[in-house]
DNA sequence: GATGAATGAGATTTCATTCAT
DNA sequence: AATGAATGAAATCTCATTCAT
């Protein structure tokens, strides 16, 4: 009945995230969808394959995401705001989801062929920021690349903090937050 | 002869670097050392420690000069660019460390316990903002400890385009990222 | 349609040649036959019944051929040339069949229940001679059981050669092959 | 102390001999041999190592015996009764380890890259065949190649008539079979 | 200090087989 | 008859760690 590989994934993402990929068991992940885990077999292939099909799709829904903001046309500094929203809001929807890609799959050395896919989150500010130049929002000078760079590592590691409980993160936090990171590029990239 | 425990703690870090702190065999370890394993045993007592040797005692020497830094009681973005720039000549001098501090240690699940002196450093950046906030550098409204987390990140987050070959990392190259840091919270935090 | 069952037997036929009993997965033959898993177990209730049955419909076939010969009558010379023809045109009829039935059968330890309609070969080999030795064709003093084991040593290890790729395997070797066993053996135990 | 790999190689060929390669696992031979099982990947990396290690160190033994019998310059009949004594007094020597090479090497589809080392022996035997369809013992017309398959074969099969227990092999049936190759094929091939 | 043989817990993965549909 | 999702026993192999020398 219903859909066993989406269960599964789900479970996967629950059992990565409590108990990071490498600790955690194939076993564990079918234990918490309540499987055999010879069908995590069947459907992933593999136990890497898993974190990979997390991580693709995820990562995906949230180019999507970014791709869709950069499509209104609004001013640079709005665009930055917007996506920060989508980075830091996907926090409150499925922490669980959040603590696996930060902190098995962004830097994971076995993912490295994924880079592709990260780089294009980088590629996607970086145009942002490129469009911010050309309208007058940036400064002319400004590295696109490295620019991009810096606001993507001040939201993973507002991400890491609330992972690792080092920040606080009640909604309200996540709303301040999202201000905080626009103001800052806002001012800082001007 | 010689300092075999050095001998082993660097060949460590070229190893874990070079496969990944879980890829990575003891035996690949002392290979790299040209010892016999057992005398990795005989030093650090577990593989684990081994990890934690080279953390920690990498991590003082940057929380000294961070400290040294403040010591100065320079105007506050003046400290946030010397820290930018700590922590980014720091790839220059080793980035084998480098690799293995951004991929494996900060955000280890394992590691958890070493999280108290991984926030030492945001505790100094944050005090350094927070006299930012005192002097009239940075404006009064400020999160200190979530700006820190932002300066904090830009920084890992370009150190991690170098260790994964997505940004250019010539000495020019390392110079202009300080230069960017430093201006980019110059005016954004102000 | 048609039918499913010798569609699978010579599936399997074919997947046991190319890679070996036991690489060979159930889903291997089925895939090879075009029909699901599971039909295999309809027909067959388990992977090693196909082998099985393969075997033993086979072997019946040649031991009703070998058995035609004895009853025409010939001297033994004659039946032991045509027993040899029987068995090494095989070959030319379905390599397939007689690469798993000399690689997986012959000398499988779990076939060891089929050894006794093995030996029924055998012991027609062995009556035979013994037949011979009474026309006095071949030697008084012959242990028949020995002969008939050397005979089918050579025909097996001929077959083998082709199986390997070790022999050539034309049509004319084949002739030569069988001339050569008769020849051999038409002395050689005279 | 002792020679754990030595032990480990014996206990091997007792386990294959008494289970079969695939049934066996290498706990199996591991306490056969009274070790824990990591020593057999310790010293032979993989179960189908020790397999092929205990192939090929028999193997050339074999050969070495069989070269050493070419070079006595004997009668070919008389070389022929040599090699034929040399396998088959293997048998007695060490039954499980002809079981062994008998049922799971010689016609492995795993080990076929030994295949070179096997038809060492053929050649051996077609070199033979050879000088004695030079000095006249055999007819000129022989295809040696052909001729040395069968002998081989009619050697195999008594081992293996032995190994299955369907011949009788006290010393006299031994002493016995090795006649009856030697005369046989002194005829058969003459 | 130094070595590497020896151990064995534990993880991944395979795949024959079952069975609901 | 036909399918293939679901199961889980079982096997291989890895490798951190211990310890006798």
């Amino acid at each position: 009945m219903e859909d066993k590989r989406a269960l599964i994934r789900s479970a996967a993402v629950r059992a990565f995230a409590r108990k990071g990929y490498h600790a955690c068991r194939v076993s564990d992940i079918a234990e918490d969808a309540g499987v055999a885990y010879g069908l995590v077999y069947h459907y992933f292939g593999s136990k890497e394959a898993v974190l990979e099909t997390v991580f693709r799709e995820t990562w995906q829904a949230m180019l999507d995401a970014i791709q869709a903001v950069e499509e209104l046309g609004e001013p640079a500094p709005e665009q930055v705001r917007k996506v920060a929203a989508i980075v830091l809001r996907t926090w409150r929807n499925d922490p669980d989801l959040v603590r696996v890609l930060v902190r098995e799959v962004t830097r994971s050395p076995q993912l490295q062929n994924e880079i592709g896919e990260i780089s294009l989150a980088f590629a996607a500010l970086a145009r942002i920021i490129e469009r911010g130049k050309a309208e007058g929002s940036f400064r002319a000078d400004l590295d696109s690349r490295l620019a991009a760079t810096m606001v993507y590592g001040a939201l993973e590691e507002i991400l890491t903090g609330w992972v690792m409980g080092q920040l606080p993160d009640s909604d309200e936090d996540v709303a301040a937050a999202e201000r905080a990171v626009a103001a800052t590029f806002a001012n800082g990239l001007a």
